[in-house]
DNA sequence: AAACACGTCAACCGCATTTCC
DNA sequence: CGGAAATGCGGTTGACGTGTT
């Protein structure tokens, strides 16, 4: 699959939407295939990494709370680099986050160290979290499955969580401004009177954390008919016009 | 106000693992 | 069962924003 004309760099705000709209369509798992129907000049893995860590309802934007960064701490201690892994227990959270959270948080901590090369190295270890904490597998917020969060295989994401109204509003703090974005994003040439009215919506900024749902609201819950290919022509031709490389 | 240093984050790359035929 | 393709993971880099001098 050597595809001509494979774009790189950052994403564009179309391209965030084609790509949202496609996964939509056809689940977060064939990403080869997403690239390919969507247009987009991506390769598969980049789509997923779009996906994965911005794109992906649910995801938190916003700093790591305390607990969050204890939990990093902790979980890397026991772990190690498994930041997949420690992904699953920090629901909103991505690998790729954690990884950069943890990379700046051991440079502080080397300067520190540098600095105040400590007269009492009394386990100023790398993890002073060792032995104090409480288990991990007993903290409050781990109620995640196993199962990676931002595998939304489908639908199962559509079901509201519950759970970020919280950390949503901690979003909004930190001057999200992924709101503005998606709020420009010329996609409300969507004739919203032919079935996609803002009733019945949901998502919200409840449990969404891109509200580039607000757009799709009825889509979403046709997503579980995965071979809503018939419907791919006639929303995307209205929705994309003019972007047609099928 | 300009220059520099530092921190953050998105995205790429290469390798490993899994899935499919 | 073996090979190819797709997907997932972790390391790394570069651009950009912010703070400091």
């Amino acid at each position: 699959m050597v595809q001509e004309g494979i774009r790189k760099g950052p994403w564009t705000e179309h391209e965030d939407v084609q790509l949202v709209f496609y996964v939509k369509l056809f689940g977060d798992r064939r990403w080869d295939f997403v690239a390919k129907v969507s247009g987009l000049k991506r390769t598969g893995k980049s789509c997923r990494l779009r996906w994965v860590n911005y794109l992906h309802p649910g995801l938190k934007h916003g700093k790591m709370t305390p607990n969050e960064e204890r939990l990093v701490i902790e979980l890397q201690s026991k772990w190690g680099n498994r930041w997949s892994r420690i992904a699953r227990k920090l629901p909103g959270r991505t690998d790729n986050e954690i990884k950069n959270y943890w990379r700046t948080h051991m440079r502080k901590q080397a300067q520190d160290r540098k600095r105040a090369v400590s007269p009492t190295p009394s386990t100023s270890n790398s993890s002073s979290f060792e032995s104090n904490d409480p288990p991990v597998d007993s903290m409050p917020f781990m109620e995640t499955k196993d199962r990676s969060f931002y595998d939304t295989g489908g639908l199962e994401m559509l079901a509201p969580r519950g759970k970020n109204t919280k950390q949503e509003e901690e979003g909004i703090e930190k001057g999200y401004s992924l709101d503005d974005i998606w709020k420009e994003i010329p996609l409300f040439e969507i004739d919203t009177t032919k079935g996609y009215s803002e009733e019945g919506c949901n998502f919200s900024s409840q449990t969404m954390a891109s509200p580039i749902w607000n757009y799709f609201p009825d889509m979403l819950s046709m997503m579980d008919e995965e071979e809503s290919s018939v419907f791919v022509p006639t929303v995307t031709g209205q929705i994309f016009a003019g972007y047609e490389q099928l």
